[in-house]
DNA sequence: CTGAAAGCGCTAACAC
DNA sequence: GTGTTAGCGCTTTCAG
């Protein structure tokens, strides 16, 4: 690689002196300053950043840390900050976690290791005290989750109301016997949105019966199945169900769609956040839409400017942004008065059973 | 930020012996690496990579540069690509081009400065001189679409034989007027994809309408409604249609969705790729699947082993890796003998063509 | 207007 | 076993 001393050799100048023609300084002379330049594109000249941030240049790199890119909602992410780094000159390092506190420490340690100008992160459920203590170091926002003993900045979304509001709809549908599927409420989007539901329920007046509540892993695509054959499979089966995830709606609906269970007429379905594609499965699902980008966007433009006024790490005034989902009513979940409660669930309770029986 | 002075100091040792005790040196007494470590621990020590780097240690971020990452198809190149990494100990450094050469050139300068190990990089369609000049210095591999100038190291998709198939699939079921909606020509894969798409034609001694050809900008969210509403309300429409990209794929059937068209009485569609929901669109979409994974993850082990075997830039013998698609058959296109030809397509023009008035 | 020198944080060669 | 020294590539005093 060739470097400023490679140039000023050839040209029989001094080190300084290209550094300064090529940083643009007006005490350089315009013929030295395009001899250089020329010299040095020529050479294929192209400074070193490390060298720079060993000087005490500011970095000019941002981490994030997401649980899955794969996922269509963190992509969504990844892509909105992504056009926020590029408007302001900055890099983007991503990491995806798995959800696995492991995994999250190994990337937090490369963010401080490359000194990072600073790191948007969705955490996982209990990140370890080494991650903690790393991320202390740095300016960095949480996005949707908030974990303990991380940054005091936090942008999310108003869970709680989200799973509310969708509740709510099937509950103003006539629907009594309604079923919850989230994520782990060890996360703290995960226990919001399991308030959101059972105040929905307790709002109506309506029994809260605990079998009803299915949690698991948030990332495996494995729950929404799972916990839909229980439901199905059980004595008294629910007439709707709301999602807690926007991994479980979308194996939730996979599954559904497998087992060829009829929605509305066999069970009501309200989703968690929008994807491609949601709209034209089955009557169209209704669900929540989440405002995303400007969650991202704001999370970003919040750590940039934190970090362009350099202020110190300690002196950050705790904020918390949270953004509202939009309930989107198409047609998966209609009135549950127009058919006998559980009219359509013990046909696919016992197929399931005859599936698994031949399995 | 601590330094390994600020350990070595407060321990009255030397920075060496820092150095040494933290990189398990074993001339290190096993006392003194303990002090060390401990020392480092509490003083929250963490090795600054810009100084490693500079001193010549080898580089740890590898860099990808996709067109768009909310495109699923990217994102899932994204995700095998960060699973991979994380097994080797690599970060990732991530930009998006939105197929635009200036903003590519801008990650690829980025690239540089940081001296990453390597990159993988789905190109646009004309990289700058300058990005040629830069990727050049460094190890790279190109995915999916091949820019001349850059690596000849490419790993892709047959994307002839897939539109081939898709094409074949459709004069197989009796359709004798296809249509194509595809990227530019200018891309490698567009022009491929074209190829694909006259091959079966002229396999099949079909006319070949050049009208029914529509191409344009890739990430163009707006390619596949536009093309779709000239060919319907031209006199001699269609009867089915091919999708060049998974974008086109994906507004087309939006499109198709929101003008109410009938798939596949109305109208044959084949797509392109395979994302999530498109099993459960209309009929279900008949598609080619990508083994998008396999291609990602090829990339990337090949670029590793490159890069730990520390081979110069200059000798990387030329290697092409190409991966074939999968026909998917659901039922987006049937038979077109069924129906008289074009008979849905005229209502459908007339409905563009009053939606155009009253706008 | 330009050069010489120092030093950022780290490691490796070279002492002892 | 440990310390001293030098130098990676860059910028920024300080000299001239």
């Amino acid at each position: 690689m060739t470097t400023a001393r490679d140039v000023a050799e050839k040209l029989g100048v001094s080190t300084s002196t290209v550094g300064r023609a090529l940083a643009d300084d007006p005490r350089i002379s315009e013929s030295t300053r395009a001899r250089v330049v020329k010299a040095a594109r020529e050479m294929g000249y192209v400074a070193n950043h490390a060298a720079r941030l060993i000087r005490g240049a500011a970095s000019d790199t941002v981490a994030v840390v997401v649980p899955d890119i794969s996922n269509g909602f963190y992509a969504t992410i990844a892509h909105a900050l992504s056009g926020v780094f590029l408007r302001h000159g900055l890099q983007m390092m991503l990491g995806e976690s798995a959800d696995d506190p492991g995994v999250e420490l190994r990337h937090v340690r490369a963010m401080a290791a490359s000194r990072v100008a600073g790191a948007l992160i969705v955490p996982t459920a209990r990140p370890t005290a080494e991650t903690v203590r790393l991320l202390a170091t740095f300016p960095h926002v949480q996005m949707l989750r908030r974990a303990a003993g991380l940054s005091e900045v936090w942008f999310g979304i108003d869970d709680e109301h989200a799973v509310q509001q969708a509740t709510q709809h099937l509950v103003d549908l006539g629907h009594r016997r309604i079923a919850f599927i989230g994520g782990s409420a060890d996360l703290s989007t995960g226990a919001a949105r399991i308030r959101g539901y059972q105040r929905a329920l307790a709002a109506a007046d309506l029994d809260q019966d605990p079998d009803l509540i299915r949690l698991g892993a948030p990332a495996s695509g494995d729950l929404g199945p799972t916990a839909l054959r229980v439901l199905l499979g059980a004595a008294d089966p629910p007439t709707s169900v709301v999602c807690g995830s926007v991994q479980v709606t979308r194996s939730l609906l996979e599954e559904i769609r497998r087992l060829a269970i009829s929605v509305p007429s066999g069970l009501g379905v309200v989703g968690f956040g929008d994807e491609p594609g949601w709209s034209w499965w089955g009557p169209g699902l209704s669900t929540v839409s989440l405002p995303t980008e400007q969650l991202a966007v704001s999370s970003a433009l919040w750590l940039i400017n934190h970090i362009s006024q350099g202020l110190s790490t300690t002196d950050v005034r705790p904020y918390s942004s949270t953004a509202a989902g939009t309930l989107v009513v198409r047609g998966s979940a209609t009135d549950a008065a127009a058919r006998p409660v559980g009219s359509m669930a013990p046909a696919v309770g016992a197929r399931i059973a005859k599936e698994s029986a031949s399995a």
